[in-house]
DNA sequence: CTGAAAGCGCTAACAT
DNA sequence: ATGTTAGCGCTTTCAG
């Protein structure tokens, strides 16, 4: 209550304010009994540092910034967590920017943070190339690492899952239960996750049929496209859906629900990233799941290693493998119905299980 | 990037480094000409304000603290949102902690917030009781706001829906659409957000039927707990199950549907809070949305008029009306199928449909 | 190992 | 209306 300076702290345990920074920040020798009396006079008159001060003389706010598109993405507030929490580890505090989709505001945004002196700056990025300019300036003034989608090629340190590997999860394992007719539900537009992801896909989609690669619908990260999409393909009769993110899959379930098909018997649906409401939709959506704690780790990582080494060291782009979450979305079409359901109309066909359990690593 | 000082701008618009604070801060009257030739030479330096010497000097960081339970939780998202976006508007930047339900971490990042001089604070108080001590403390330090959930009477301004009210149009709708064995799947503790509606589903639910108010389970705000609290009152056939967040109403209905029991045909659900998966799911559940957008407004009005006026005034609670959004979980039992859909086999009487639209007000 | 002193960049009295 | 000056609380030379 009473703001306790250093000058408190040192008067009351008899010696200098240098000394006293000195012992409470560990940067210099100092003899065993006058640091047992200045943590005890810091201690009894419940000392806080001043980050103001503590800033303004030695350049670092112990504060990193972070920005991202939409909050509301349920993928992020996981993310966010393991940040906040990898970061305050650390002793950082996190500025928290929502730019709600616009480059503009996400400009905006990145400048007000560096006026406020942040350490670094952690950026989701809103759009491939209109948050390039920003992300680059920002890159000049402090460490930066570029989280979960791209801006251009090495503009900054960055850390993300492997789409490409991701999709490859999910392919083989709708090859290994059967299904030909996939179809891809992907996004449109540039972001580096819906550009891998639907690269991946017309990679490897061709080892189960030579049509697949071309059987795709592409619209945004949404469940309203989901369940446009399906209109869109369905009348090709696909046998599994693909779809660029559990958002997509959970409107294509939705909508398939809605028409009466049968889902996994008549279509397998699969998704991307394991948002919450993937494991909670019925049936459950089988997905793939990214190491969100490990991300952040390493995002973390990064930062600390250019805090602390400058400027030097070439750009790292690091991606990490992600994790086939098999749920009931795509059980076996030739698995037999769960007692309690009825046939779909138009009737599939059908028959023996081959295994599957709610959730299997690839 | 060349750290520009007010020094600079002063050397360069010729005058000293008063004057030109006091053009950029707009504290005090200022010579037109005098004023151009300032500003002018700020743009070509391309000055930016050092903020932690600005916060040093002024004691004010135009910083607020949000200090949160898990953001995780799928209600947090758009609050943040709503109150990032608030607070940016008024210059503001949001220094974010998720204290993950732990009291005694929230603690500490409150205090650690107030070490980095924090303007303000928002709090969502991770529990009733253990938050309180923090709290308290740290309402002598700087303007305060509670928001959501309670921690004590008149511990600080607050800001949060009207639960009461929430319950009793839940209530209602239930009686005009004909249902009478009404049940309650709450949450047991002491948080403000759990007694008040339970207490307010107790108060009401005596008017459709003598037995509801005692027709209670009590768990938590979980979909584990919804899924299990249905087996807990399955048994006493109720035509209604009143939950006390989306979440156990989530849980609620996927259990029902595993045991093959028809929603809204055989029984109700509803849900509180309206996050997204309400609306997501199938059959959408009848919900009370908060009003996020507002009441992340009034907190942040709240705080400017106590970060304005000083310390004097009472303390204020603000209670904001909800709004019943009517979705297909709660459609009269009466109602026909939609067209496109197959009969459950479980088979339940159900008929004419009265008007269901996806979000209609109370 | 410790103290004295010089600012970091800015704002707010206090002069003029 | 403008300039001068004194710090905000801290870290960090530079002496001792």
């Amino acid at each position: 209550m009473a703001d306790v300076t250093l000058r408190d702290v040192a008067r009351v345990s008899g010696c200098s304010v240098a000394t006293v920074s000195r012992v409470l920040a560990g940067t210099r020798p100092v003899g065993a009994e006058t640091a047992r009396r200045v943590r005890e006079a810091s201690e009894a008159l419940g000392y806080r540092p001043n980050h103001a001060a503590r800033a303004l003389r030695s350049r670092s706010t112990g504060t990193v910034g972070l920005v991202l598109p939409q909050i509301t993405n349920p993928f992020y507030p996981t993310l966010v967590r393991e940040l906040t929490h990898a970061l305050h580890a650390e002793g950082r505090a996190v500025l928290l920017a929502d730019c709600d989709d616009d480059p503009v505001a996400e400009a905006e945004y990145i400048a007000d943070l560096l006026g406020r002196q942040v350490d670094a700056l952690l950026v989701i990025p809103a759009h491939e190339e209109r948050s390039r300019d920003a992300v680059t300036a920002a890159v000049a003034r402090v460490p930066l690492v570029l989280m979960d989608r791209g801006c251009g090629p090495a503009v900054a340190d960055s850390v993300a899952v492997d789409n490409t590997a991701g999709m490859a999860l999910v392919l083989d394992h709708l090859a290994a239960t059967g299904r030909r007719r996939v179809c891809f539900l992907g996004a449109a537009g540039t972001a580096s996750t819906a550009t891998e992801r639907r690269g991946a896909y017309a990679a490897g989609a061709a080892a189960l049929d030579p049509g697949a690669p071309d059987r795709v619908a592409l619209g945004d990260f949404s469940v309203e496209w989901g369940r446009a999409a399906v209109d869109e393909v369905w009348p090709t009769r696909p046998d599994a859906l693909v779809c660029a993110n559990d958002l997509i899959a959970v409107g294509a379930l939705q909508r398939l629900q809605q028409l009466g098909v049968d889902v996994p018997g008549d279509v397998a649906v699969t998704g991307f990233d394991d948002i919450p409401m993937a494991a909670l939709s019925a049936p459950g959506i089988t997905t793939v799941r990214q190491p969100v704690a490990e991300l952040a780790a390493e995002a973390a990582r990064l930062l600390a290693r250019r805090l602390a080494g400058g400027e030097e060291g070439p750009r790292q782009a690091i991606r990490l493998a992600p994790e086939l979450i098999v749920r009931e979305s795509s059980a076996p079409s030739t698995a037999s119905r769960p007692s309690g359901t009825v046939p779909a109309p138009g009737g599939g066909r059908r028959a023996v299980p081959t295994q599957t359990g709610p959730s299997a690593p690839a």
